[in-house]
DNA sequence: TGACAAACATACCAACTGGTCTGTATGTTA
DNA sequence: TAACATACAGACCAGTTGGTATGTTTGTCA
């Protein structure tokens, strides 16, 4: 009858994963809790990794990687007022995150960067190519609102860009060890206010 | 002769310790490495710590403080124009970072925060009470900018603090994990220029 | 000099780690 | 039906971890 979806296993461990190393990080993360939290054994983990490191970059590649994208890049990848709709954004997320408690584990991309960059390659690059791909996008939707009178013509999309996103991992950073909802909040409304400086 | 210093022991244990976890992190951070580092033993660092816990307290107490201090907040502690000076700190030290190489480590702070923060909370509210700090000694900065003149009126010393400070987190972040001296940099002068957007 | 405590050194331990090995159930194809 | 590969399960392994128990040296003070 129901014929079971192919990698569904593989799926299960990958969430499983994804919430070990969010919680605890890469290197605290076990894989025996892994495989006891995703329903299985030893042996289905390493029959669809190779190992833990390969499993992490699983994560990073198939988790996260399509949950940045939904969450941060779909909103201003066609946007016609950049800068309208990053505070947007900014705000939401603030308040959601805030609302649902999860603020205070930080974003999932920024903890594996900040924990494995300096001691994997293999993380890194993945990890940097996705940053890369946000600030890209960031730029663009800039670009693109100095085109439509959006935003002034003598700022550089790329340095914004780069100071956005940055700032975005410092915020949520910030929340993350202050546990402090209202500064959060606080810095969330200063990178709106920096955004509204950048107006023709 | 030479009268051993007190705590001479503890003091290279100490120094091992920051080196090790500053590399590795906590969780990753290994006691036998501290130990062979420090050219000591177990017994040693077990006489001087209740162990590897408080040995991380006492990094961020008497290694991670003071450092702090002396890199980040007496360059603006006594500032009359603090965003002169908070520019020219800002360049010095993204500079010196890069030129040595330390950049691609991130900030030692910053590092223990982002790992430990959600999960134990004596390293939590140490590291918050160093970030209030910073944060405190910025915003001070500012007002008294604004008493002399120096920053504009309609800003809140304290949203721009806390902002400047998660800029600081994110941009260190970006250069540890992108390897990218020139977009650290931009992301810096983003920061700069922000700054001169509150000029009176 | 003797007594006492602080400052280490050494040997050792249980717990847990990532990883491997072998076995088995379940399709899939010839 | 026979042959074979895939997808797991579960026992097992060597190595490392943080931590402890005990012994030895060293400094201090009466």
């Amino acid at each position: 009858m129901t014929t079971k979806a192919p990698a569904a296993t593989r799926n299960k461990i990958l969430m499983a994963a994804f919430a070990e190393f969010y919680k605890h990080g890469f290197q605290g993360g076990s894989l025996n809790h892994i495989v006891e939290m995703a329903g299985t054994t030893k042996g289905a983990l390493f029959h669809h990794f190779a190992g833990k490191q390969e499993l992490g970059y699983a994560v990073v590649d198939d988790v996260i990687g399509p949950l940045l994208k939904q969450r941060w890049l779909d909103a201003v990848a066609t946007s016609s007022d950049p800068l309208a709709d990053l505070k947007r954004a900014f705000r939401q997320f603030v308040k959601t995150d805030i609302e649902s408690g999860f603020y205070v584990q930080g974003c999932p991309l920024n903890n594996l960067a900040q924990e494995m960059s300096p001691l994997d390659e293999g993380f890194r690059t993945r990890i940097d190519k996705l940053y890369a791909i946000w600030r890209k996008c960031y730029a663009d939707a800039l670009a693109n609102g100095i085109k439509r009178g959006k935003v002034r013509k003598n700022i550089s999309p790329e340095h914004v860009a780069a100071l956005v996103v940055a700032s975005q991992m410092g915020i949520w950073g910030t929340g993350k060890s202050s546990r402090n909802r209202e500064l959060m909040t606080q810095a969330g409304e200063a990178v709106c206010a920096y955004l509204d400086s950048l107006k023709p």
